[in-house]
DNA sequence: ACGCATTCATTGCCTAAGCAAGTATATTCG
DNA sequence: CGAATATACTTGCTTAGGCAATGAATGCGT
């Protein structure tokens, strides 16, 4: 653990004391988050796709991935949440499941023309309401928040890095 | 609905065709939050405790509510939920039920030895891992984040205003 | 005082996420 | 080749949230 000349010196924003709703960035992201999901939701709701259908299906009409374990990996979410988000999109006939002939245990994963129909429209309703809710938001304070919640997260990856379980010092 | 002299501008940063996941606030918002509540629960799992029940428990400790109702409308979640978050911590013994004998439709909540043993310890986690989310910022850089987020937070409040379902139109 | 609307809490139903176990297929190595 | 290992997907179990309906108690208007 280098604690000198270190890039990323300790935060002491917070302290037991200290700690109040109103100035927790967590407590404030929690609340923005659930108005962004919320908004895109009630736009949605009428594709008859609830939130956690829409991302999926998004990132499949990316071709970015096709298959279950893909997916899951990129959402970071679990492979059987993510079955299970499937059967609900297959039911609904907006994508479908094709078992590889290469490799008998992947299942490949489609759009239907449903599904791509209906994958169309989740751009310009995402970015309406992230845009709603910039109002008033000049472009530089739009990248500095943007530049402010990437190095958030790259400091969550590097949390996670160094201990995925807590038994990271147990060798075997 | 005034449209000129407007506080806040509409924000247009965002498009159908421009729309990318490393660039969208709510995407690196979600990975933000995704990693907060992780280390959180982490931090936590050791008392028994899940990310849904800590909240409302961290919430009774500090006497800002006292009933279900209270605690679903703070939390911003449904009476239902709330009431079965409470189920499982009266079950670890953490909360206590007690019939209002002034009101006897509520239900007045107390917090167990055990649980405000257990609230104690949740700032301290809190605030732990907000600074390590923290790393490498400025004081500036934190308040200019937290005041972004709570212009957007209200945003989206206002969003709601306008429209708390899709029906807000029809008199009768 | 009586009916009516409102509020509080709870329950049922559906969608949903996380974890662990299980099954089928591939790959690797002796 | 054959056993061990790894990967892909699925299923069961528990926790969990949102919505609607219900029952109980309260307050309000006439």
């Amino acid at each position: 653990m280098s604690s000198n000349n270190d890039p990323h010196p300790r935060a002491d924003f917070y302290s037991s004391e200290r700690y109040t709703q109103e100035e927790s960035v967590g407590s404030v992201l929690k609340g923005v988050m659930g108005s962004i999901t919320t908004q895109v939701d009630r736009r949605l709701v009428d594709h008859d796709l609830t939130h956690a259908q829409w991302v999926p299906l998004f990132k499949l009409a990316h071709g970015e991935c096709g298959t279950v374990a893909e997916l899951a990996r990129t959402l970071q979410s679990d492979p059987g949440a993510m079955t299970r988000a499937l059967d609900r999109l297959e039911a609904k006939g907006l994508v479908a499941r094709v078992r590889s002939s290469e490799d008998r245990r992947v299942v490949n994963l489609e759009l239907t023309d449903a599904g791509r129909e209906v994958a169309a429209v989740v751009p310009a309703v995402l970015a309406e309401v992230l845009n709603l809710h910039l109002a008033g938001f000049s472009k530089e304070e739009w990248r500095a928040l943007l530049d402010m919640l990437k190095r958030m997260r790259a400091n969550g990856d590097a949390l996670r890095a160094i201990a995925p379980n807590n038994n990271a010092a147990t060798p075997d």
